[in-house]
DNA sequence: GAAACGTGGGG
DNA sequence: TCCCCAAGTTT
């Protein structure tokens, strides 16, 4: 039997009231600042994982002219391995723009929200929603998942997300305001950790006797996901000069990135069997990937390792 | 519209 | 071990 939106709506929202997680930037206390910085931190990483830092960052940052206040590379070293190190960049350009154009405050429309850097379509909506109460369509990857198989039937969301798909997450939208915050946190909850990619538990969906997928008899996906390119990128290779900069107590000279060599200051080997310095493995480890000059010159070229080099102690000693 | 962009835990 | 993939955005 065809289930009306209410019906999934009570279902869902129920759901997660007894189910949700209890995240502290869904705590009522919580700030919009909270709920921004934490919406940046989440695009693409898991909520563990953001946990601790997300905890360091308020404490240390309370406001956006807090962050402002600090140079972006103070940023960059803080966000720790959360990854796509651009995003701390962002964030603190962000932050800037909030405290010379906003009052020092997060915007509240997703009109204003969308001209900050880092902040696209699917975050303007999130802190709009979470962090203001508003009525907007929030469409992430959980909740293009869920809607791809409780109401399309399909066991996977298009590759990217298409206009028939923001229709159908347009049309499931509560009316009231109130009714479409507990909406969209609740259906992306359900598909963090019941509707989830791999080996969905439909065991405890709410819903599982609506699921268009579950009754078509869970038909399997009709494309093959794109894997991610990673050895060889100079994704890789940023990737490791940001952990030995990270790691780095001085200033690392630029010929320590490129190969062996005895400069490191902080990491040199005494002769005995102590335990090699973070620093060193971190060497050690972008040395192993043997990349050529040219792509070592990209992964230091722009924002992220000239940050860590002039604004902070700790970065790559430019020739000169 | 495709490709680039970091990192690490779980299956 | 290896591969998948996680509250996306930008170019």
């Amino acid at each position: 039997m065809e289930p009306g939106p209410r019906q999934l709506h009570t279902e869902i929202i129920s759901w997660f009231t007894a189910n949700g997680r209890d995240l502290p930037w869904r705590k009522a206390e919580c700030t919009p600042w909270g709920i921004f910085v934490s919406e940046i931190m989440l695009q693409q990483t898991p909520v563990v994982r953001v946990l601790p830092v997300w905890e360091q960052w308020m404490e240390r940052w309370p406001d956006p002219a807090a962050l402002a206040a600090e140079p972006s590379g103070e940023a960059v070293r803080a966000w720790g391995r959360l990854g796509y190190p651009r995003r701390a960049l962002r964030l603190h350009a962000a932050a800037t723009a909030m405290t010379a154009d906003f009052n020092g405050r997060v915007p509240d429309t997703h009109a204003e929200l969308l001209t900050l850097p880092g902040v696209g379509s699917y975050t303007a909506a999130a802190v709009a929603s979470f962090a203001f109460g508003r009525r907007e369509t929030v469409v992430d990857t959980n909740i293009r998942r869920v809607h791809a198989r409780a109401l399309t039937g399909s066991a996977l969301p298009a590759p990217a997300l298409n206009a028939a798909e923001m229709r159908l997450a347009v049309s499931l939208l509560p009316e009231d305001a109130a009714a479409s915050v507990a909406w969209n946190a609740s259906v992306m909850e359900l598909g963090a950790l019941v509707c989830t990619a791999r080996s969905p538990k439909c065991g405890t969906c709410p819903v599982v006797n609506h699921c268009a997928w579950v009754a078509a008899g869970k038909p399997p996906p009709d494309y093959v996901p794109r894997g991610q390119a990673w050895a060889g990128t100079d994704r890789q290779v940023r990737g490791a000069v940001m952990a030995v900069l990270r790691h780095a107590s001085a200033p690392v000279p630029r010929a320590a990135l490129l190969g062996p060599v005895d400069l490191l200051p902080a990491a040199a080997p005494e002769a005995g069997s102590e335990p090699a310095p973070p620093e060193a493995a971190a060497l050690a480890q972008l040395h192993a990937i043997n990349a050529p000059v040219e792509q070592l010159e990209r992964a230091l070229a722009g924002l992220l390792a000239d940050r860590l080099a002039e604004e902070t102690g700790s970065g790559v000693q430019l020739p000169g």
